[in-house]
DNA sequence: ATAAATTTGCAAATGACTTGCAAAAATGCC
DNA sequence: GGCATTTTTGCAAGTCATTTGCAAATTTAT
């Protein structure tokens, strides 16, 4: 492990919510070219240390976020995101394994992926 | 309506898949421009008669996908897609209404939109 | 029709992400 | 530890989907 990525690592662990690539660049404890975040993400994410989700919002564009996966425990989160405040809001363990196993066989496909979030307003932006 | 917006809107009803604007963009019965493309693509989603979720194959990248939606039918579909042929399977439509009632009780924020779609591999494919 | 409002094409810009390459750091081996 | 080998990093330039300014062309309203 380099630095680069025990840092990058520890961030993402302590981090409450996803992040992307250029929330993580803005960091001070991360003083690295953008170029060693990009590739060390996906590092991260290839050896099971992180996931990721694309997402779109009208303030912040299109960006890919991270979040840290305790490897072994295989269950990754599924999140809200408010549009207004740019907070996500964690909605726990994937709950669809079961779905999936079953649209598997349904279909005769193999899932190697799902992705599912929300989108909206958080309870403090609504009011 | 515009001759640009009619022949958009009869591509994406007669698709039985999601496309992207690069797809579309090469069809000889869109002879417009990538701009117009784009922009007329936001406006039939905007009115209405088309939803969209941003996919991120190794093959083709990360490209925003649309499909036509019946104005009045609420409910949209959900997708499977396959990473080798780059074909998408429809799985019908969404049955999650309840469990976002559901979440939006449960945490008070209110929910504008969800993404849900499955990658993998498909049948053929995996023979 | 004719004027006013909207849309289109073109070309340049944007922004997230990627890549080639030489220097720097991590790792393996003694 | 010390040296050779492998991997990673920084830098700068490149990609690629998507967006934008603006004048010309098309729609729409009257």
């Amino acid at each position: 492990m380099t630095k680069a990525r025990k840092a990058l690592l520890e961030l993402l662990k302590e981090s409450k919510e996803p992040v992307s690539a250029s929330m993580l660049s803005g960091d001070p404890a991360l003083p690295f070219d953008q170029a060693t975040i990009y590739r060390n993400l996906h590092y991260l994410e290839e050896q099971g240390f992180a996931e990721s989700f694309i997402l779109h919002c009208t303030e912040h564009g299109t960006e890919r976020y991270y979040s840290y996966l305790s490897r072994g425990e295989g269950v990754h989160h599924h999140w809200f995101h408010c549009e207004k405040c740019h907070k996500f809001i964690d909605l726990g363990g994937c709950a669809y394994q079961e779905q999936m196993k079953e649209w598997e066989q349904k279909y005769g496909f193999i899932i190697t992926e799902h992705t599912f979030f929300l989108t909206g307003i958080c309870a403090s932006c609504k009011s």
